[in-house]
DNA sequence: GTGGGTGCAAAACCTTTGCATCTGC
DNA sequence: GCAGATGCAAAGGTTTTGCACCCAC
């Protein structure tokens, strides 16, 4: 049953403490190292899976190819910048439900952009 | 300078014609094929890259972890069976302008829910 | 002859999965 | 001992890239 598990712990932790949005596995890993935690990319990739099914980390997918993971906080959007890949999040949803004759369960939006660096 | 490209032509016009929205570069190639036309993987990669940089096509995410590809005409989001995975179009814009200080320049769309087939 | 278009094959990239091991319970 | 957690390595599935060849201009 429930047993420890230091990485799911740490990732767990580490995504509900910041701020990004943006957690790539690889990302995640090398934040686990630097804070002195040993983790493997598939132990993390695991623990990522099963915080995901708790509903604790939401998978966010920004057009990159990689999956992107942040703690499943306050709803909100994406922007990505077109040039240099940074992304923000625009808070509160932008999204209508749509008339369809699926039942809709969910959404996910990514707006594309140039950030206020980039625009300069 | 502007040489024929038989695949390249192809593409555009299956696309164009088409009123699916979910082409991926093997359906597009099966198609192809379907339709006597000799066509290469990676033709079909370059032919669709390009037209996407001319503007004639989108490649649309649909959270699949494949490029899907539709012709570039009226806007519209797009919704994903959970289930069997069925893709359809939701006609209109459902998006507002967000508050950020990014420049938007655009946004993709992907509603997930559950399509009337699978609902029963 | 030059530059773009095609095919075939190989390289790259990520994501997943298999398996042996280790560790709480 | 048993089930879950972890590492390491290998498998999978797609997207990209390299190269040689061919053809319209």
């Amino acid at each position: 049953m429930a047993r420890p598990s230091h990485v799911r712990d740490a990732v767990a932790e580490l995504l509900d403490d910041s701020s990004r949005h943006d957690w790539t596995i690889e990302a995640v890993i090398e934040q686990l190292h630097a804070d002195g935690v040993s983790a493997d990319y598939s132990s993390a990739f695991r623990a990522l899976g099963k915080l995901v099914d708790d509903g604790a980390v939401r998978r966010v997918d920004l057009g990159d190819g990689k999956a992107h993971y942040e703690g499943a906080g306050d709803h909100h959007e994406h922007v990505r910048c077109e040039s240099c890949g940074a992304v923000a999040q625009v808070a509160g949803c932008a999204v209508r439900k749509p008339a369809t004759d699926f039942v809709i369960t969910g959404h996910q939006l990514l707006f594309s952009g140039i950030c206020p660096r980039c625009v300069r």
